[in-house]
DNA sequence: AATCCGCGCAACCGCTTCTCA
DNA sequence: GTGAGAAGCGGTTGCGCGGAT
């Protein structure tokens, strides 16, 4: 769908709206010539007059090698329900785990299906109740974090599995690392950061009902995806540039079954 | 055929967090 | 320790499309 109408702000001049396919061709060059990162000198680099916001939203969103369009599979919606009903609102890393798809995706997705079958009429009752519980059980939002070389080595503790020679700026990793920290922001242990997590997982078990009146729940082939992620991960390389190693939330993806 | 209206999605905006000097 | 600039995120908006009337 595109939005023909484009403005260009008086005050910086910078063009909004809808890209053009001569904008999206020069990002794309830019991005492939000096690569992704840097988004305040790609307006210039690629002789585009738009703000680094727009660029890099264009590119995250859509030009963006193998992003994925069209319907979500019920494997991605199960996936999206289990993963908003465990950290809410947080479309980047839920987005981190679905290969191809984008925060923006899901964040439309979950918006225009899944939050107005939600709240549909006839479980309007169930949800207000369900909505009762979910206020005293926090949900979890861990906030972006980027680890400089010396912060990497404060978070050893996740790393019972393998956070090991990855310590990369990715803002999706990042998150993974961070769900070892409590909503607070203080760190804990490795033992404490796992029963945090688990009883988290047990009051999340409380909802489950909701996630299966659903109808398109199916937890047997949930597991069966999931345990397929472990072995073979969903994000394959190339696919993001941000996922180069996400086997730091194996544990997460644990809990989660 | 014309109009209305809801939906889907791309894009914008404001805010938070991080990095670095 | 602090402030400025960059990066990233989630919420919201607005437009075009397509179905309903």
């Amino acid at each position: 769908m595109m939005n023909t109408s484009v403005t260009i702000t008086k005050s910086s001049r910078v063009r909004k709206g809808a890209w053009t396919e001569e904008e999206d061709l020069l990002l794309r060059k830019c991005i492939q010539k000096y690569g992704e990162g840097k988004w305040h000198q790609v307006p210039i680099r690629a002789g585009l007059n738009r703000c680094r916001k727009s660029c890099r939203l264009r590119w995250l969103n859509y030009l963006r090698p193998h992003i994925k369009r069209g319907d979500f599979s019920s494997e991605e919606v199960d996936l999206i329900l289990r993963l908003h009903k465990l950290l809410g609102n947080r479309w980047s890393l839920i987005a981190g785990r679905l290969p191809g798809r984008t925060a923006n995706d899901v964040k439309n997705y979950w918006n225009t299906h899944l939050q107005r079958k939600l709240t549909a009429p006839h479980q309007q009752e169930r949800k207000y109740n369900n909505a009762l519980k979910i206020t005293e059980n926090t949900i979890l939002r861990p906030r972006p974090r980027t680890f400089t070389s010396s912060s990497a080595k404060n978070v050893s503790f996740c790393s019972n599995k393998s956070i090991t020679n990855t310590v990369d700026k990715s803002a999706h990793n990042n998150e993974i690392l961070n769900i070892c920290e409590k909503p607070t922001g203080e760190t804990t242990s490795v033992d404490e950061g796992v029963q945090w997590w688990t009883s988290l997982l047990e009051n999340c078990n409380e909802t489950e009902e909701e996630a299966e009146a659903f109808g398109s729940f199916d937890e047997e082939n949930m597991s069966q995806s999931l345990l397929h992620e472990e072995i073979s991960p969903p994000m394959q390389q190339g696919q993001s540039g941000n996922w180069d190693d996400f086997s730091a939330d194996i544990d997460l993806w644990n809990l989660l079954n």
